[in-house]
RNA sequence: GGCGCGUUGGCAGAGUGGUUAUGCAGCGGAUUGCAAAUCCGUGGACAUCGGUUCGAUUCCGGUACGCGCCUCCA
């Protein structure tokens, strides 16, 4: 069985032949660290999590990269705002990622490339461009990358330059030769974080680290790229102009990207506004549902975030959860089989977690072993069943009205009507419970309850 | 204007040229003082028009609607 990659470039499902037989290069554009991460980063951290799980989960020796952006005219704007350094508020937001991460039960990356530890990698490349004609240094200092330099531009986006040209909406620098020409360096205006070089003081431009940095941990040609939907251009296409143009080898192998996170059918996005942070969401849901959401869906398709949804994604994980084994033991065969199958054409999720439903149905200690089996390669189960309803229940108390004790108080009195034969009364107190989100279930051993 | 994507049952969401996706919700039953939970069972779908085909939700083409990118955004 041969595992299918679709690829954004070749705009197919693709077979997957890494470089190396036993060796995978995988290189993510991580977060531009100025603010927290919302769902929509938190989609790209599960989708390319999962990936790497997967394919170490199929034998390969993966080296997993994501950069971190810490060098970014909204980080020094954000800075200049509160007052502090920009290296105080990006690692300040560098822990809130990690934090948000790792309670998304994401393993880390094997690197974390930071802009501002690679600014001389940067230089270099951009030394190169200009040797070899790709690259120019305008009036005002900037230096710009020569579109017309790289013949293929545009062939991840499939767009001709004519046609980006005519529907631009970017207002034309001066000094550029061509309105399609990015900026591979600043140059810095009095006052302006800025870094020497012998274009002058100035700061990189934002595509140029990622060509820096994936080609210093993975080298000039490397398997995967992968990052979030709004990356395809022009940051990818960019990175790929730059790089080839350098180097003269393709740049990645295979470029995936996940799909967007929409609410009310619109992008969740930083400049609409409409995003909700993952800590916001970790005070609503278990992260584990927030996972199990985001795996309900496709990678590549679109995702509609609501509060509707996530409940509905709480209720279908915690019957998962539910039917899973106290122990590991050896798992079925053929639903592991399946299970490859499934992931083998191009990280199918849903079809995964329609098979671990399947398996949900079958009483046996070996589907049970199963759902743990193959959820934990797709970073699910990370709580074992207690902890996991535990954890849930101490959310929900959080925001409710009603303390543990006073619930027990009301049972208590519940109890009593019951023995004495006044089901009114003791239908009032568990009705009223109810409407409060505190459900009763009425046992051989007494009464138990929890938080709906 | 250019490039691209989507439209599946009440909702979410896979997939397939002829056969049950799956989940949530609903309905019926078992169970319960009544419930809840659980278990069993069950109805309900492929935007629209045309083409190819013995047969299309699935392939091809048109239309409508929605969305994304072309500007910072994961």
């Amino acid at each position: 069985m041969s595992l299918q990659i679709f690829d954004t470039l070749a705009r197919e499902k693709r077979d997957f032949q890494p470089m190396e037989a036993e060796k995978i290069g995988i290189y993510v554009c991580g977060m531009t660290v100025y603010d927290r991460c919302h769902l929509g980063h938190g989609r790209v951290m599960v989708a390319f999590d999962t990936v790497v799980r997967y394919l170490r989960f199929r034998g390969f020796d993966v080296n997993y990269v994501r950069n971190i952006t810490d060098v970014d005219d909204k980080i020094f704007s954000r800075a200049a705002e509160r007052g502090v350094d920009f290296s105080e508020l990006t690692t300040e937001m560098i822990d809130f990622m990690h934090h948000d991460e790792k309670k998304l039960s994401c393993l880390p990356p094997n690197l974390e490339p930071r802009a501002t530890a690679n600014i001389q990698s940067m230089l270099n490349l951009i030394d190169r461009l200009v040797a070899n004609g790709a690259a120019y240094q305008g009036h005002s200092g900037d230096v710009y990358f020569r579109v017309s330099a790289f013949p293929a531009y545009g062939k991840l986006n499939n767009r001709k330059l004519d046609d980006m040209i005519a529907g631009a909406r970017i207002v034309v620098a001066e000094d550029k030769e061509n309105s399609a020409d990015f900026v591979l360096w600043k140059s810095a205006k009095e006052g302006e974080v800025a870094w020497p070089s012998q274009f002058g003081p100035g700061r990189p431009g934002w595509h140029i680290e990622c060509s820096a940095m994936s080609m210093n941990s993975l080298g000039d040609t490397f398997d995967i790229h992968g990052g979030g939907p709004d990356l395809k251009f022009p940051h990818h296409e960019n990175e790929i102009a730059q790089s080839e143009a350098a180097t003269g080898c393709t740049f990645a192998r295979y470029w995936m990207h996940a799909g967007a996170v929409r609410v009310n059918e619109e992008k969740m996005s930083k400049s609409l506004g409409n995003f909700v942070t993952l800590d916001q969401l970790f005070n609503e849901f278990h992260p584990e549902v927030i996972r199990f959401f985001l795996l309900q869906s496709h990678y590549r398709s679109a995702i509609s975030f609501s509060d509707d949804a996530l409940t509905q994604a709480e209720t279908a994980y915690s019957r998962l959860v539910q039917a899973l084994p106290d122990e590991l033991t050896a798992p079925s065969s053929d639903a592991i089989f399946e299970f490859q199958k499934f992931m083998d054409d191009d990280f199918n999720t849903p079809r995964v977690i329609a098979l671990l439903f399947e398996l949900a149905s079958v009483d046996t200690a070996e589907s049970a072993s199963s759902i743990l089996a193959i959820g934990r390669v797709l970073g699910l189960f990370a709580s074992k069943k207690e902890a996991f309803f535990a954890q849930q229940q101490a959310l929900k108390a959080a925001k409710s009205g009603l303390s543990d004790t006073a619930i027990d108080t009301l049972i208590s009195a519940r109890e009593k009507a019951r023995k004495d034969r006044d089901f009114t009364t003791a239908d009032n107190i568990r009705d009223d419970l109810i409407s409060q989100g505190i459900v009763l279930e009425d046992g051989a051993g007494g009464t138990s309850w929890y938080r709906k």
